[in-house]
DNA sequence: TATTGTTATACTCTATAACTATA
DNA sequence: TATAGTTATAGAGTATAACAATA
């Protein structure tokens, strides 16, 4: 894709890599300030919530499953579960055929509290979302597993200090 | 833009917001956690040092400004100041004509690291988007921008509990 | 009186290593 | 031996309130 004989077009690549970069943190933080403030809780807890709450999990998840799910370490999802349990919104139950494994499932009090928030989810998304058309939202989903899934590829084992290039 | 006679409609914006703010979260958490790792230094640590590192910077900026550029308080941009002195990267001088007012400036150890790991982060982006297209890099900086533009704007003081509405 | 930056405190999230129980 | 989950510990980021110095 990059074009070797000219040193402009990979100055251009450089400079959207860079505001691109830049503005995929400053959502990140964004939606991290703005949904604890406005929603009440931490985008990990909400979307430990809202994995908990599909349909399809009504017989909790898998810890490891969801570990996986989220994108976080099982230590640090076990210190998130701790505090939502604390909370009374989710708890751990054996599972019946690993006696290992546990799975994970959202309490009554935490699907009434996740019903809840429900609204305010739902205006937070529309109100953030008011600027694009449909299309545009699929496109953006697309960008967004895409950049995702090269961030997770990514390999720099290969790359050491300056001097060596 | 909402069609009011179509509730599959309702349905189907619902379900691309919430794939859309999960991916958001993935996205934000995956950055977070690769560049750590990769790079070596917090995604807040990485862009303090890229927002003093430009060229049009070289004064440093007001404590003020920057916190407002990365979008985090005042207070939490003091305490990843404070780790970022401790280690030499960042010093806070005095302001000559605000006396209130403090600089943030790159110290040339924080310099020298900058640039040492600019081939990380060049490989970085560039291994991470590998799959877009030029004209795909800048519409995902535009979707980018308008969301965390969408999202500051969100206000929710007129969403109460569901029995309100 | 308002703004700039700082301090204090508590909580949340994350990374790493070591451990147990079971497979 | 490998896997599922837990414990322990340290570090980093964040929210809130209160404060001093200067405008």
């Amino acid at each position: 894709m990059s074009n070797p004989i000219d040193p402009a077009y990979d100055q251009s690549v450089s400079a959207i890599h860079n505001r691109l970069f830049f503005r995929m943190f400053q959502v990140g933080v964004t939606l991290e300030r703005r949904s604890t403030k406005e929603i009440g809780i931490t985008s990990v807890q909400w979307s430990v919530l809202g994995a908990l709450s599909r349909p399809k999990v009504v017989e909790g998840m898998l810890f490891s499953d969801l570990a996986e799910y989220l994108g976080v370490s099982r230590q640090n999802l076990d210190a998130v579960l701790k505090r939502l349990e604390r909370d009374d919104q989710v708890k751990r139950v054996a599972d019946t055929v690993d006696r290992r494994a546990k799975r994970v499932v959202l309490t009554p009090t935490g699907r009434e509290f996740w019903n809840n928030i429900q609204p305010k989810i739902y205006e937070f998304y529309r109100q953030s979302m008011e600027e694009f058309r449909f299309d545009d939202k699929v496109a953006f989903v697309h960008y967004l597993n895409r950049v995702r899934d090269g961030m997770e590829k990514v390999d720099l084992s290969k790359v050491g200090s300056p001097s060596d290039l």
